[in-house]
RNA sequence: GGUGGGUUGGCCGAGAGGCGAGGCAACGGACUGCAAAUCCGUCUACACGGGUUCAAAUCCCGUACCCACCUCCA
């Protein structure tokens, strides 16, 4: 069994065979950090820590290198209507991206590169362009300098567009461009509007990178000039991405053998507006949910299928989760199990997360008859197996990082729960030994209210947190 | 105009010529003092119109509607 995987380039679900036997580099083009990150963002790092995490699984040493854009047009427009540093907002923004990727489980990238610290690698790119005859600095005096579209005859390829069926450039200015769909590889430094820290010197002037540049010079320098994996959202196909193969392709890399795009999340065909935009930030979506529930529902589609984001789905996810956690929270000491074929065939098939994911609930299924039959051992085998599948998802809830989050205080303060409903249902025990049903159920009532679910099970009663009530209710 | 994708049961969501993915919800049954959990069962769907085929949700042609990208976007 192979690992095969949808290559945007050729367009075709094709084996993957790395360059190096037993090893994969992938970039995956991170986030401009400009704003609190909301669930369109976390899928894509969700998505591509899937495959980072079956790669492993399958035996690969994975290189994986994740960037920050930590300069751009919108970056330095912010912080200017802030009044801060553009360095000060980027960092702050980053900071928070980085708790969402925490609080999804995205394992943290071999290397994060930020473009701010490889301006030298990208000014050497730069110049070997312009050598080649595929760059040149603009022809006014804007400072810029411009990728030549028309010296690249394959320009196009990755999107299978041709240069000249393309919509021509609304864009109103320009500047000193041989042809409108040429792009910045650098920005001249605008003295009246750009604070000088914003710039670096360079040979054609002071001024910034572009947004293309950044990603071949990371690439380039982290995984070498050619690598296996490059991945990013549906919406970087183009331009960034046909731009950075374009440009490092004509400065003489190989760049990535395949290209993998993971499809949208949104919102019932609305704009993201102010208000939709607050509730879908990380921060909001984590307070109807955990973390771990976030990202099954994530992981429950195919990551090339758009997602239409619902919060009834989302807690209809969070349900079905409910069940799997409930199998493994009644198995005692699961036996270290396997992975099923089924699973693994599953995510051979370019990541097939819900196959994958059914294959999770047959075995529950059958893990939960072992327990009704009391074939406990048989049950532990399969709860094994269960962990390892979760695992590969990162979606094991005995995995300590979900119980990070539970301090101290937090643990003591479930012991003191635990002994208080005990009090209660011991009340309820003798209530019901003496038939008395009616205080009974008042007890469980009353403990229900409490948000605490009451479940009798042959070795008596057990409690849980009703975690399908929201504890937060929708602001107005 | 170009490029890519979509339309599946009450809902979410797979599949991509024949074998009822899976889940959520609902309903019936078993279990339970009653519940809950669990198990068993029920709900047999593929936008529309043609065509190919022994066989089509899946392939082909056409129609409708939807979305993304071609400008910053995961």
């Amino acid at each position: 069994m192979t690992l095969r995987l949808y290559d945007t380039a050729t367009g075709e679900v094709r084996d993957f065979v790395p360059l190096q036997t037993g090893k994969a580099g992938v970039y995956v083009c991170g986030l401009t950090v400009q704003g609190e990150p909301h669930v369109g963002h976390v899928r894509s790092a969700v998505n591509f820590d899937v495959l980072r995490r079956w790669l492993i699984a399958s035996g690969y040493e994975v290189t994986f290198i994740r960037n920050i854009t930590d300069i751009d047009d919108k970056i330095l427009t912010k912080s200017a209507d802030q009044g801060r540093p553009w360095y000060n907002l980027a960092y702050d923004m980053k900071r928070e991206l980085d708790r969402a990727y925490d609080a999804l489980h995205v394992l943290p990238p071999t290397y994060e590169p930020a473009a701010t610290g490889h301006v030298p690698e990208m000014i050497e790119l730069i110049s070997l362009l312009i050598e080649r005859g595929h760059a040149y600095a603009a022809e006014d005096a804007s400072g810029d300098v411009y990728f030549d579209v028309r010296s690249w005859p394959a320009y196009g390829e990755l999107t299978h567009q041709g240069i000249d069926d393309m919509e021509a450039a609304t864009d109103a200015d320009p500047r000193g461009k041989r042809d409108p769909r040429d792009f910045a590889l650098w920005k001249g430094w605008k003295q009246d509007s750009e604070p000088v820290t914003a710039s670096w010197p360079a040979p054609w002037g002071r001024g910034r990178p572009g947004w293309h540049i950044e990603c071949s010079a990371m690439a380039g320098k982290y995984l070498g000039d050619a690598f296996d994996i490059h991945g990013g959202g549906v919406d970087l196909r183009f331009p960034h991405h046909e731009n950075e193969q374009a440009q490092s392709r004509a400065a003489g890399s190989r760049f990535a053998s395949y290209w993998m795009h993971n499809a949208w999340i949104t919102t019932a065909g609305e704009k993201m507006s102010k208000s939709l935009g607050n509730t879908l930030s990380i921060p909001g979506v984590l307070q109807r949910v955990r973390g771990i529930e976030l990202r099954y529902y994530m992981v429950s589609a195919h990551y090339r299928s758009h997602v239409e984001f619902s919060f009834e789905a989302l807690e209809e996810a969070a349900s079905a989760f409910r069940r799997i956690e409930r199998f493994l929270e009644r198995v005692e000491t699961p036996t270290p199990g396997a992975l099923p074929d089924a699973f693994v065939a599953a995510l051979d098939d370019d990541l097939g997360t819900p196959a994958a994911i059914a294959a999770i609930h047959d075995a529950i299924r059958q893990g939960n008859v072992h327990l009704a039959a009391d074939e406990s051992q048989a049950a532990a085998e399969v709860a094994g197996s269960v962990a390892a599948m979760l695992s590969v998802l990162g979606l094991d809830p005995a995995d300590p990082h979900w119980s990070q989050e539970s301090s101290g205080s937090t643990e003591r303060l479930t012991t003191a729960v635990d002994v208080l409903v005990g009090v209660l249902l011991d009340q309820r025990q003798t209530a019901r030994a003496a038939k008395d049903f009616a205080t009974a159920d008042q007890i469980r009532d009353q403990i229900a209210a409490a948000g605490i679910e009451i479940e009798d099970t042959p070795a008596g009663p057990r409690w849980t947190l009703d975690t399908s009530t929201s504890s937060v209710t929708e602001g107005s």
